[in-house]
DNA sequence: ACACAGATGCAACTTTGTTGCAAAATAATT
DNA sequence: AATTATTTTGCAACAAAGTTGCATCTGTGT
């Protein structure tokens, strides 16, 4: 995990720094999807809210992690799957929100469906998201 | 247009107030999506910013809007079509946004796309936020 | 015209996000 | 290993976004 975290730093050649360490290990833990405000109170305020801030912010320009749209006005992020390879712009993404445990995730391996588009509408990006019950939720 | 407002609001038991039926008119006027920052500017401050608040929050309890996620953490809100049954949930929704004029629209006539979810997962309202270049943006 | 219910505006406050800058930590260099 | 250069961090101050309680005003039904 520890070098999990170093590797992934390295890659992206960024400094290893406490907070840039603990966040990542945060979202390598749960595999699932972080609010800022998540990441504040798992961290026990441990880091400024600035310094987390930017943070997810070096994390998401370097392709790292990406924002998730909600619905109720929070962003939220989740990791990338680290063999993303050079060019892949992690632009069709499929997200899953539980509507019981809150919990968001990416479902890597459902592929977003084409869609056809009125006459004169061309798209560069279709993000999908699934309300619902998850696996773990939907056992009662 | 003035009659569609009201009627709008008669339909819903909602008494009929100046905020009320003007920022019903700004959606009516510009079929396409708003923040709540555009309504504040568009009405000139008009209206205190709690009262554009509370309406909007009525309007979205009625189902006379509904809310759509974006990815930058603006929550936007767009018109439902006045045509929706009872029973309707306004559950899937394919929103379109323009990525130069940032215009945000409901495509109420593409459907949603059938999705397999991995085994134990039940949906129960899909939302497709596709990115790109609108009818009017494409031209150049 | 009147009374009642509901909507509005104000004030105060919380939460969320941003910016500049000095201090501290990390990385590079010798 | 020590020193310098580069990043990153935390603080403070601020801006923006959203919420709550309460007194006042407005719309609605009688």
């Amino acid at each position: 995990m520890q070098e999990a975290v170093q590797n992934i730093l390295k890659k992206n050649q960024l400094s290893i720094t406490g907070s840039r360490v603990r966040i990542l290990e945060l979202f390598l833990e749960q595999q699932g999807a972080l609010a800022h405000g998540d990441i504040e109170r798992r961290t026990g305020e441990k880091f400024d809210r600035v310094t987390v801030y930017r943070t997810l912010q070096v994390f998401l320009n370097k392709g790292i992690i990406h924002s998730i749209p909600t619905s109720d006005n929070s962003v939220l992020y989740a990791l990338c799957k680290d063999d993303c390879g050079e060019g892949h712009h992690h632009d069709n993404h499929v997200h899953f929100v539980c509507d019981k445990c809150g919990n968001t995730l990416c479902l890597e391996d459902v592929t977003v469906p084409a869609i056809r588009l009125p006459k004169g509408y061309k798209f560069s990006q279709i993000q999908v998201i699934v309300n619902g019950r998850c696996k773990d939720c939907n056992r009662d």
